[in-house]
DNA sequence: TTTTTTTAAGGTTGATTTAAGGTTGACCCT
DNA sequence: AGGGTCAACCTTAAATCAACCTTAAAAAAA
């Protein structure tokens, strides 16, 4: 669970980081710009946004998200603590609203309900998929008893997949979630590893289930065909 | 959609009955064993719940719903506001939690952040006509049951006709929409596609749906002949 | 060294485009 | 009305092209 925390006061950022790291792997940006540059990545499963903000305020921020389709889940964050503000921030697209100053427990609270409610699930230490189970802590996995060995990277492909069973997700969120967008290693290396990790589990029978869709990505899917 | 009121409060009640009228369909409960009884119904889409019930208060109420699995989503409501009743409102299950008193403003726009998050935006995904769905996400087409095959530019076609059904198409709008105005391929291409468009909904039977205007352009259209 | 990651190259697949010949229907002429 | 002509459209199949796969070797990291 990647979380970018969008925030001005460096103080409080850390404090943010410091309160959910047991839960999330925060990552920082401290204008309006550099935030929406990140979030535009759209790798993060939850974004903490301040109002005022360098540069570009929050409000310009969300806009600018959604205008583009991007659905990551946002949690408003202000001084203010007029209505109109809230009201503004719905209006944006936000999806929740914290005032300042906050409870570290409250904010936790908060981020967890919107995590569950985007579907997606805190993060656990074993995941998934039919017989295949991933120890996100070990970076172990296990199949039909037996147990698989996968490398970094691959097990991380896994793991993004697993988590987004039955969604396509295209080469560039793959590459962006896995080697970083700004890594500048060829966009190719997905499809080796895809081809790796098909490689390895082909001895199951679990190739078939990544499915490649031409132009758009690939996605791991549990219905048959 | 359906929102069940659990409120004591009758004067309060009514009032938030009167806000969402213009989006839900309200329901009313005026204690907790009845608020539980309905909601235990799961025909609502959201559920708002105070704490302070007679008979059995909300976080029971809740308590018991998610033990049962029903996962409508909840904005809990109290008057009281420390933030221990937000912890243990979160605990059981809750998806937002609003002090009293609220504005009646950020109570519309907390429903509607609610129920968007919990599946209203799945439904854009999805776009029909007849007993024929397009998945925009999945890029996947189903019909009669059915999982119906097609490639990228037959799947957009078919999406730009779906979305303009009733409408002619000319097509210049057509090769503009899927191919780029600044493509330098020949137009006849649309005529190519919207063969192999119907050669594949001939099975079904939905060929004919497609209707073609000489000198015009394209019709999707469910009115007959 | 051993393991993992990245690059490079050639092969495969399947979508896209072109091209060619066949239909259809509008329009004109007698 | 009937027949001829033409342009628009349909259909098919072959040619082309881009996306993707696979492998292996080179580079980097452990």
């Amino acid at each position: 669970m990647r979380l970018l925390i969008i925030e001005d006061d460096k103080y409080l950022s850390d404090s943010i980081c410091e309160t959910v790291k047991e839960l999330f792997e925060p990552e920082q940006a401290f204008d309006g710009e550099e935030g929406l540059f990140l979030a535009e990545q759209n790798i993060f499963d939850v974004i903490i946004l301040d109002i005022m903000l360098p540069s570009m305020n929050g409000y310009e921020v969300l806009q600018n998200l959604r205008k583009q389709n991007i659905t990551t889940p946002v949690i408003m964050l202000t001084a203010k603590d007029g209505i109109d503000d809230k009201i503004q921030g719905f209006k944006v697209g936000a999806d929740d609203y914290l005032v300042k100053p906050f409870h570290r427990e409250e904010l936790l609270l908060r981020l967890e309900a919107m995590v569950r409610r985007s579907g997606g699930l805190l993060k656990e230490n074993v995941i998934t998929f039919k017989e295949l189970k991933l120890n996100i802590k070990n970076k172990t996995a296990e199949i039909q008893g037996e147990i698989l060995k996968l490398n970094g990277k691959q097990f991380d492909l896994l793991e993004y997949l697993i988590n987004n069973k039955n969604a396509i997700l295209t080469k560039e969120q793959i590459f962006d979630r896995i080697w970083g967008f700004e890594s500048d290693t060829s966009m190719t290396v997905v499809e080796v590893y895809a081809s790796n990790l098909r490689k390895n589990l082909k001895k199951y029978g679990y190739d078939h289930y990544i499915k490649t869709f031409r132009g758009l990505g690939y996605m791991l899917t549990d219905n048959g065909e």
